[in-house]
RNA sequence: GGGGAGAUUGCGGAGCGGUCAAACGCAACAGACUGUAAAUCUGUCGGCCAAGUGCCUUCGGAGGUUCGAAUCCUUCUCUCCCCA
């Protein structure tokens, strides 16, 4: 297999990458790779805490995908083992740890995922349970000793939660030390992560010196912030999109982006060419075009990625439909109404509200309506007749029949 | 091993015997304005009841004192700090 040139790949490589480092060291393993025609060993560790892969996690797979593009091998490690501690990064506090079944659950759909961005012929998928598993405790402790607390505590986390007085377990201190330790065990080349991952990949290139290996490059990918353009997307802040998601949900929770994340989401999370981006980044410039058009684009572009071509049309009319011409949409949740109830209780009975006191609330609040009309009346009754439209907030329907009894 | 401090409603953080479903800030939700953007302004923000000086559950867990406890006592669990 012939491999594109290194001027070629580092363009790639580089697109949206926060950090090569050491990047010389990068040039000369491609330049070896080449030369010996030997693919490079990519590696990227995924805990399986959560079931749903959504567009952050995107970043990284993608770049591994480019990577694959290049003909370089991809070895994707599912956390299992890591998992039970949880990675410590970026969090305040120590995560619940997992039981080994829910983590087994989660991988698999995890790696269903995967696949969608990687190609599955050419992607190697390993457990690290496979090898810790294994493990001696004098083989545990002989890893243990090759890193000290100074060191760990230079971490930012582990120092600001150690100066806030809050609880670090010592198990939390293995961590880094098994992610370090996978790149030992399938010999990386490069490793990838998130910025915050940052500490830990470094960590891979020194444990891989302790066990006599040449370090791997580690390339860190910026974290992808949310629908609220200021927390890193994440299921557990719900400022998420998954990629399973609706095509009607994709292209809607795309438009509620900041605009300030257009270019960032373009250049991250899709396939549009270097030269698009630069025409995207000037049209976002120059004050003429509408940024609501470029995130159009964007949702689009997504919805196409993640589904097709005509989902992503059939999204963006009904998403024209709804928010522009404040229609109703086509496809809603039914309720079924068998006598007359008052207005709260098929709010909650509908699940569009928590409790019947939030109900009254957002009624009092202004925030509901039934056929358009507003409803004022917290003890309003709705009868079985004909079919109306329930409606609470911006973006809750349902559509209530009489019950067929 | 010894000594000290602490655990409050999603988060931060007041409260230190009744007036506490618990100040305030953040987040969240709804409304106005918009482009389901941002910013801003307004309202809401434990649950139940046709709604009131109403009832129920909540201030780490379990007991106790008291007419009355988030507040006092005992004990348990967890955390942090200092000393060894």
């Amino acid at each position: 297999m012939a491999f594109p040139s290194i001027n070629e790949q580092m363009d790639v490589i580089k697109r949206g990458t926060v950090d090569v480092l050491p990047e010389d060291e990068l040039v000369k393993k491609l330049e070896r790779s080449i030369k010996e025609n030997k693919p490079l060993v990519i590696k990227q560790g995924f805990d399986p805490t959560a079931p749903d892969i959504h567009l952050g996690h995107t970043v990284g797979i993608r770049k591994l995908r480019q990577f694959q593009e290049l003909g370089h091998q991809v070895v994707v490690i599912i956390g299992d083992y890591t998992a039970m501690v949880g990675d410590p990064s970026d969090k305040k506090s120590t995560r619940p740890r997992l039981s080994h079944e829910q983590v087994m659950a989660h991988a698999q759909t995890y790696q269903d995922q995967f696949f969608k961005i990687l190609d599955k012929e050419k992607t190697r998928v390993r457990f690290n349970g496979d090898w810790f598993k294994k493990m001696t405790f004098e083989e545990i402790m002989s890893m243990a000793a090759s890193f000290t607390v100074a060191r760990m505590l230079e971490r930012d986390d582990f120092a600001r939660r150690y100066a806030a007085q809050l609880p670090i377990s010592i198990h939390e201190f293995f961590y880094p030390l098994m992610q370090g330790y996978d790149s030992v065990e399938i010999k990386a080349d490069v490793e990838l992560g998130a910025t915050e991952q940052k500490f830990n990949l470094v960590i891979g290139r020194h444990i891989q010196k302790e066990y006599g290996m040449e370090p791997q490059i580690i390339l860190t990918m910026p974290v992808l912030e949310g629908l609220d353009g200021k927390q890193r997307m994440s299921k557990s802040l719900g400022n998420y999109i998954g990629i399973d998601e609706p095509a009607n949900e994709m292209y809607g929770k795309t438009m509620s982006i900041p605009d300030e994340l257009i270019y960032r989401y373009f250049e991250l999370v899709t396939d549009v060419s270097a030269g698009e981006l630069a025409e995207i980044k000037a049209q976002l410039e120059d004050g003429h075009t509408n940024p609501r058009d470029l995130k159009a684009r964007l949702a689009r572009t997504l919805v196409r990625m993640y589904h097709n071509a005509e989902a992503a049309q059939s999204a963006e009319e009904a998403f024209r439909n709804l928010f522009v011409k404040k229609d109703i949409p086509d496809d809603m949740p039914v309720f079924p109404l068998k006598e007359d109830m008052r207005i709260v209780d098929v709010m909650t009975a509908a699940g569009m509200a928590e409790s019947k006191g939030a109900a009254r609330r957002l009624i009092q609040g202004g925030g509901v309506s039934l056929d358009g009309e507003k409803i004022n009346d917290p003890f309003y009754n709705i009868t079985p007749g004909d079919p109306r439209v329930l409606k609470v907030g911006k973006r809750k329907f349902v559509r209530i029949t009489p019950a067929l009894s």
